[in-house]
DNA sequence: CGTGTTATTGATAGATTTCAATCAATGTGG
DNA sequence: CCACATTGATTGAAATCTATCAATAACACG
């Protein structure tokens, strides 16, 4: 019976505890924040708590706009396909990221877990009822969604103008900023161990490349001693100064 | 005198009309549109109209944020750029474009008018309190960055996967789509005459190409009798259909 | 431990860039 | 009014970066 919940790619998790939100440990990262704690059983009972399955598609590119979701754990990876499978990853969603910003009647890209992914679901109404009983959330997704353009912007001078190498060393500095004691810069010497939930093809249709390039990239990272590689799905830091310089094009 | 002014890169209009709202032929196609004739009269007192010069950068990467802007005439091109002077234009702001949506206390690009520029100008702390006031500006302002966000990641899928053939198919039908006539799709016979306020190297900067990529390309497509060249500022599509195929990679 | 998946590494090919020359359009000053 | 310079666009040839094709290697998992 565990078993067969577990193959379970969706499951919408049991509950009816009208505090959720309130212990909910993605709260201080995402849009929930400016409720009240007054407020805030108003909220959940708005949610639905999900759990996604590793490598799920939960969001369907084209398919009727429906939900809006707030990722509470793990991490999801953002795509658009060509007809032909070609695959741009447009970004990654961990704790904390809103989702389905498009006031589009469809989805405008496809969302699929990496790892196991819980998402609190609102559905359009719900959603729009809250907007408009609480401004403050309304401008709150207003911050959050000038905040990604101004990343997908930065995303887009990355894909059309840097090379292999700035591609990858953005996307490792970008990754190490992500570090809860990162909020500042780190000195060049400090180790910074980060985390990859995403493969290297993910990587690779994200920064615009292929999986070989980056392959290449980081062992040529590790040649020259500005990273460790310890297993797959982490990488040490070691130079973070002279990876910010190659990220930003100053070498 | 009047050569004097003219030479001037920005010219803050002189008026003190309250009415320049409410006859705008711009509000249609901007976030005013939300903001009715009653209350318009208060809009137009914290806007500021100005007159920005053809190539004449009237917002600086960088430059502390104080104001927000209104496209009403005229075309600008967004752009960010790199140390080394590599460049990434990120858009282009026509009729009714909404500028400076970051919340960032700095500019995450530059602008730069492309031809005569006219702008209505806010300083935060007056588009704040317009905000406080009209929760339907706010939810419009929402709209769009959902909306830009949208098409940000249509120009990741771009940059990061498709060919130049690719890119400029897609870079001409989106400029067809904006003409007034084109709320459908034109029919493969009906010429489209569409205009190009920008360079060359402007649209190669904004397809992640060289300037000679966008004039083979261009040549090829004349070549293959999909559009026509008048003069450098106006391409004529002859096969909308047969452009937007390939613009999808469904060639 | 196989076995399949993911990642690495090598050799080659290809698309686009870079370098370079020419052409066209526009403007200027003598 | 016409040489001349300037800017933008086109076209050609060569170079380069990254992709593609191919073969191992490392790893996870039942």
């Amino acid at each position: 019976m565990t078993a067969m919940i577990r193959s379970r790619p969706l499951v919408i998790d049991a509950h009816r505890d009208r505090n959720v939100c309130l212990h909910c440990q993605a709260r201080p990262f995402s849009v929930c924040s400016v409720i009240s704690d007054a407020d805030l059983e108003r909220l959940g009972a708005a949610a639905v708590t999900v759990t996604v399955q590793p490598g799920h598609t939960f969001i369907q590119e084209g398919d009727p706009a429906e939900h809006f979701f707030n990722v509470t754990a793990g991490t999801a990876k953002l795509f658009k396909l060509l007809p032909d499978g070609r695959r741009q990853v447009t970004g990654f969603a961990a704790i904390g990221y809103f989702l389905g910003l498009a006031v589009s009647s469809s989805y405008a890209f496809s969302a699929e877990a990496l790892d196991t992914v819980r998402i609190c679901r609102f559905n359009r109404p719900k959603l729009r009822a809250l907007l408009d009983d609480f401004p403050a959330l309304e401008k709150k997704l207003l911050e959050v969604a000038s905040n990604e353009l101004v990343v997908a912007q930065e995303q887009m001078l990355l894909l059309g103008r840097k090379t292999a190498r700035e591609r990858l060393a953005s996307f490792l500095i970008a990754r190490a900023n992500l570090l809860p004691h990162c909020a500042g810069h780190a000195p060049d010497g400090a180790k910074e161990r980060i985390h990859l939930p995403m493969t290297r093809s993910d990587i690779a249709d994200y920064l615009g490349l292929t999986i070989e390039t980056i392959s290449r990239t980081l062992s040529r990272f590790k040649a020259e001693q500005l990273i460790e590689i310890p297993n797959n799905a982490e990488i040490v830091v070691l130079k973070h100064e002279t990876l910010d310089n190659i990220a930003t094009g100053m070498t």
